[in-house]
DNA sequence: GCAATAGTGTCTTTGAGACAGTATTGA
DNA sequence: TCAATACTGTCTCAAAGACACTATTGC
């Protein structure tokens, strides 16, 4: 049994019992299969069993600020230390959580799929990667966060530089054409594209190395240290 | 004194202390001075005497939602029933309200300023519009989430057509457009300005009134009904 | 040589922006 | 008549998109 004792001088000035705070994270990374999404297995109750989006509780003592309670559940099922992390929205309602009026503080973060290393953290029985349509029902409302999450993603893919958190450091042109196309599921043309990424100039070549294969070798190029996204002001 | 006990079986798996919740607003109206804000100087510790965004906390059991709990504050204060409410962001922290660990759901709303009856809720001893520049300093970090709202105004008004929503129900095109330039503090070609209403279409004219001056009258518009915020895909 | 992909150049068409014109009122 | 603003039409120039061409590798 817990109590809290909450002393009456720094009271809200009416006391009202607080709503349950959690920060959920729709976790996207691009295999082979294509986009997918950072799912576990809930280990506890309420919907134990059920898949859901990686989440937790904010830890009073141990996270300064919003980010780091997310970027600490992020590291827990990654082992990710720095991807691209930017909040989604906040929901809170009465009905979420059959534990009480509940506040979630969704998040969405772009990584590099090739750098993970899966974990299984507590109450979770299993992490897995899963194809972003293959519509499972989740735990919560997260399918409706997860398809928040899906929206922005790919409005601000037709317009900005955003999709290069998905690749590795290194990569080519094509690589980063290819991201853009598998995302938005349309190809794209070639030329009108590199005229965008030079004109927005985020990404640098790494002089000398290129990537071979049994055709041309593809300049290699990395990201401008120091990039912020920048968005186009038309269309990618 | 309050003291919560938490029943061990709906208790989160770890038992954390909850953060405070609070939802703030930071409410936007046109008036003759220009772009301005909604101000309430607050009348209790913390930061009694200083002027803030009007806010407050969560009512577990009267808000169903969140929306609901912005949209009470909101009508408290300005008597508006349905204006333009959009969330902004959520910023937490454990420094930014000396009573503890905090958390602020920020939104932004858009009226129209000449319906709003002003009205001094509890612990609010003065609320007023105040211009959006008057850097006043506020409670708690309010100026960070004032300077948000404005940032998201200014970039939404480059390309959509919110700013419809500072208007009264019945406007000319003339005054549409002259509430883009207040905002975005540039003139805008008439020509050009015409073309892309026309082609958003979210607005319709209201047969057979006129607003009369000593000059051609102009035909009054109204919203489109159901229209929802359209975004152009070029500046305005 | 061929297949495959990298990377560049050019042409056409669209449409944004500038600007100037006409329209219609009150005084 | 003039002043003032509503509303519309046209021209020009930039750039987006389509497409084709050249380049460079492995086999």
């Amino acid at each position: 049994m817990t109590c809290y004792i909450i002393p009456p001088m720094d009271a809200p000035e009416e006391t009202y019992p607080k709503p349950i705070v959690s920060v959920d994270l729709t976790i996207f990374g691009l295999t082979e299969v294509g986009l997918e999404v950072l799912l576990m297995q809930r280990g506890a109750e309420p919907f134990a069993n059920t898949w859901a989006l990686p989440g937790g509780f904010i830890h009073v003592g141990e996270d300064s600020d919003l980010e780091s309670a997310a970027r600490r559940v992020l590291y827990g099922k990654t082992g990710v230390e720095t991807p691209y992390l930017e909040q989604l929205r906040t929901i809170g309602n009465a009905a979420r959580d059959p534990r009480g009026w509940s506040l979630s503080i969704a998040y969405f973060a772009l990584i590099s799929a090739d750098n993970v290393r899966l974990r299984q953290g507590t109450n979770a029985t299993d992490v897995a990667w899963r194809p972003v349509d293959e519509a499972a029902a989740l735990a919560f409302d997260h399918m409706e966060i997860l398809r928040s999450a899906l929206t922005r993603l790919r409005n601000k893919v037709e317009y900005s530089t955003l999709p290069v958190h998905l690749l590795p450091v290194r990569f080519t042109l094509g690589e980063l054409q290819s991201v853009y196309e598998r995302i938005l599921g349309r190809r794209l043309d070639k030329s009108a594209f590199r005229k965008r990424i030079a004109e927005a100039d985020f990404v640098v070549p790494v002089a000398g190395e290129m990537r071979r294969a049994s055709n041309r070798p593809a300049q290699i190029y990395r990201v401008r240290k120091g990039h912020k996204t920048i968005f186009f002001n038309r269309t990618i």
